[in-house]
Parts: C-alpha cells; structure tokens; sequence
DNA sequence: TGCACTTCTATTGTATACAAAATCACCCCG
DNA sequence: CGGGGTGATTTTGTATACAATAGAAGTGCA
C-alpha cells in the first residue's frame, strides 16, 4: 500500500497537470482531501512538495491555488532549466558508464517508435524523454542538481503544449538525443553541454510557437 | 506571536547552523519536538522546509539526519550557487533602479564597518553580506531563481569556516561590492555576472583552503 | 449612501491519539 | 557460536478534533 501522502500528491499532481484544473484556480485543502482521499494531514504534506515543484502557489494569507506563470516567468524557466540541464550532461558526460549508455540508446529506440506511429504515440514520446533526461541527471551524480530540477520541469504550462509538437519537432528530440548519446560516447562534457542547451531552447521555441495560440 | 510551524524552523535551523548539531547526527521528530517546544505536528513542517534546504537528509527509511556532504557536493554547491547568483546578477543589472542601487550602496557600508572593526565584526559582516545577495536576488525579479537559491546557500558545512576569514579575504568581498554595484549602475550585465561568478568561486576556494585544517 | 465595526463563516494551523513500519534485542535452534 | 526469526521498542505516518485567523457579509450610524 502507497502512503497515503504519496496518493494524495500523484492525484493532486495529476488533477493539475492533467488539465482539471485552470491556472490561478483556487484549491482548498479540505477539497484536495475530497479528490484524494485521505485526511487533510497527508494532504498538507504533499502540497508542500507541490509547492516545492511551484506547481501550486500560497498567497500572502496561505491560500493555496494552482500556479499561473507570466510569459517572461515562463521565459525564465526555461533560461534556468536550459543551464541546469547543460550542467547536468557535462557531468554526466565525465562519468557515464556503458551501461548507461546503452539504456540511454535503448530509451531513444523507444523513443522513436512513439515518434513513428501513426499519428505519434505523444504520451510513449514524453514518457521515454522523461525517462531519457532522468537518466542522465542521474549519472550527473549531483543530488543539489537533482534536487533543483523538479522545480523547472513539468509546470502547469507545459500541459498546453504536449500534443501541439509536430512530427518534425519529435524528430527533432530524437536527433538530438543521438548526438547527447555521441557526445556521452565520446566523454566530451562541452559538447553534451552545447547539445543539451540547444535541445532544451529550441524546445523552449518550438513551445512558444505552439503555445501562442492559446493566447490569442 | 509566530506560527509554531515557523518557531520550530528557526530553532532546528540554529541547531544545525550554528554547531549544536553534528554533520550526519539523528534526528528524530520527537527530540526536534522537545528542542523547538511545539508538536511533533509543526516539527514534520518545519522538517519538509529544511529537507528542501537539503540542511537535513532522509535516508531510505525515512529517519532524519543533519546533512554531511562530501567535497566533491561542496564543490558542487559552490558551482550551481555561481552559476544561478551570476544570473541573477545579470538580470538585476537590467532591472535594478536607483532606490536599490542606494540600499546596496548602504549595506555595503554597514559591511565594511563590520571588516574595519578589530577585530573584524564577522556576525554583522555576514548579516550585511547576506542582506546583499538577497537584495540582488529580489532585483532579479524571479521567483524561481528566489525558490532555488536556498539550497545553495548556508549548507551546515560553511559555518566550519566563518570564523576563519582573514581581513584580507573580508576586505575583498567588499571590494567585489563595490565592482558589482559599479556594474549594476551602469545597467552592464555581462559586468555584473561576471564579477559575480568570481566573487563567487573566490569565497568558494578561500572557502577550501580555511576550511581544509578541519580535515586534517 | 458610504463606511466603519462587528458578527459569522470558511480556511488554515496545531495538538493529540493512535496506526503502521522499521529497528533493535533477544532467544531459540542448528 | 552463528544465523534467523520473533517480540518489544522506537520512530514515522495518519486521522481527527479543536484553535486561530483571514475573508465575507451584514448592521448600525453619520
């Protein structure tokens, strides 16, 4: 049995990026109870990893709503997330091992599969990446740095997105993930660096481009 | 009167920071609870903050303990701390205006005050250092910069060297003030993180060689 | 009508009691 | 003696009840 705070953050986690919830939307614990199922105790525990990750925000008199993020906070996410990441590989790129390796090769192999299903498999897709850039953070041996990530990964925003990317833009993950692979094989740190940099701030545009319309 | 929850963080921060408690020591919620005199309940909230500040750790069976990192994780630290203050301090030198600029200007002289007093008033030197840096890192105007940065900063380990600054190495923090404060009134980014990235890793090896006799 | 003041209600904060789980100490059996 | 298991003890997890506080709604007075 999952500990009744761990239940109540994957279902409030859910609630929010699974889009039942609006950004800004006011969220009382009493009714986070309801929707998870256990006493407002395990819930008060797991919205303050919630707010950790800043998916849920607190005003200046604790009440709690889904966060909502300005463009240019959107912006800054990604800055911080693209040098964090970029961070992240060249470690990994000093310490990977070849059993990493070839997991990150087996991942990416998935990866493309989702990609070219007909139409892509998007949930096979983000779940693999997912899987692909926690692997690395991991070989990145940095608990400060795994620690930090949550917060820039995974917002309510994102969720406008997901199933926006086009064929070319997934492909384009993949590609990029096979040159992180390279670079890794190589234990050339700068160039994981550069790669991974440019992998997460074209994503960051290609988000911008699909997410506009939402704005409109 | 303060909110136990936030009574309870204080005592517990102070027991870890400031040399009561022992790098690696157990921590159990009921004995947190007798220090801080409030419940077990506000104790597990005042807990989840500083997990978050990675002052505390929770090994695989969910029992408390004081942090105890190795040298290569302070390394880290100060790495991940350079990176993101540098950003910060790119990004306060495009959004700092002239009421700011003049409070760092004042805390800067209440710093080196502190630095000229014999001896050197280390207490004041590092309130007005700290008054800085958080000055700079509201200027940045982001919210996530502002909830990451805690974790990298007054880990249990710095306070082993505090005390061990040399007035030289005072004096040039305040030097690296003045420098920074020159770039943020010139609105010059790349100045200002520049300086701050070697402000930052300077403490970091004064920090290494100061601290190095603990190890011996 | 406008505005302060005062209930009343909704929401968060805290303590306590009990449940579950992990650790430890001990004993039994090989 | 040593290993494994079993019961006792410590420690963490969860629920519930109650306290404190913030927000809303109403009320009376100028």
């Amino acid at each position: 049995m999952m500990p009744a705070s761990e239940t109540a953050y994957q279902k409030i986690r859910a609630f929010i990026l699974q889009g039942e919830a609006v950004p800004g939307m006011q969220l009382t614990e009493e009714k986070l109870s309801e929707i998870s199922g256990v006493s407002r105790t395990s819930v008060r525990d797991a919205v303050r990893r919630l707010e950790n990750e800043m998916l849920v925000v607190r005003s200046a008199s604790k009440r709690l709503s889904v966060a909502d993020w300005s463009e240019g906070e959107v912006d800054e996410m990604f800055t911080l997330r693209a040098m964090l990441e970029a961070h992240a590989a060249a470690r990994a790129a000093r310490r990977i091992d070849d059993d990493a390796l070839n997991i990150l090769r087996s991942i990416n192999k998935e990866l493309k599969d989702a990609v070219n299903q007909s139409p892509p498999d998007i949930a096979c897709f983000l779940e693999a990446n997912r899987r692909f850039h926690d692997l690395i953070l991991e070989c990145a041996q940095s608990p400060r740095l795994t620690k930090l990530m949550p917060a820039l990964v995974e917002q309510p925003v994102v969720r406008r997105t997901a199933h926006q990317y086009s064929k070319i833009q997934l492909n384009q993950s993949a590609v990029d993930h096979d040159e992180l692979i390279a670079a890794f094989a190589a234990k050339d740190a700068d160039w994981a660096k550069s790669v991974m940099t440019s992998h997460i701030r074209r994503a960051f545009h290609s988000f911008s481009i699909t997410a506009s319309p939402d704005r409109l």
